[in-house]
DNA sequence: TTTAAATATTCAAATATTTCGATATATTAG
DNA sequence: CTAATATATCGAAATATTTGAATATTTAAA
């Protein structure tokens, strides 16, 4: 992983919204509908779908579109592989 | 480790200086000079000094004052906090 | 004590991000 | 086909970030 792509997904990471959506699926096994996470925030629909945006372009998350609904599921691969940056941080 | 710091943390990493600056420290072990950050990056002294500030104000470096000049060394327990906030978002 | 070196601060300009209203698009239901 | 639902895009305002020139501060050297 590069580090432009570093800085992409620490940028997705640096947003309060966008933890909260992360955290969602906590709760939330195996996947997160839109609409859950509109639900859960306190914003406009534009503004969250412009949230998990960031969060998709990062490739933290992958959508997966259902007839009309959009669903999504966490990219371990990719958080694994930033968290492996991240270590390698401590020599 | 809250959200607050959580999103703090992952806006001082949104910036490929800084990640630049902390990948530094994998050369220079122990400790990094404020005067080789500076040498490092193709930025003037003051915006060296933002970057640093950054990571300063988001505990990721610790600043060692020594004469008139500056060290920084990482703050490896911030840094596995935040590794571990992210691990916890896998489930 | 004067001068030089290292770092920080202030200010302003340029750029990026966040937010929302309005609207567009896509898909399903009736 | 038409209406309704889910999501995306556009445009603009508000806010935040990045950058560098100018300047200030701190400390050491001469």
């Amino acid at each position: 992983m590069d580090n432009k792509k570093i800085e992409k997904i620490s940028r997705a990471l640096s947003d309060i919204n966008r933890i909260a959506i992360l955290q969602e699926f906590k709760k939330k096994k195996d996947c997160l509908y839109c609409a859950e996470v509109n639900d859960l925030l306190d914003l406009t629909q534009p503004s969250v779908s412009h949230h998990l945006k960031q969060l998709v372009d990062a490739e933290l998350l992958l959508p997966q579109k259902e007839g009309r609904n959009l669903k999504y599921v966490l990219n371990l691969e990719v958080l694994d592989d930033y968290i492996a940056c991240l270590n390698k941080l401590k020599d």
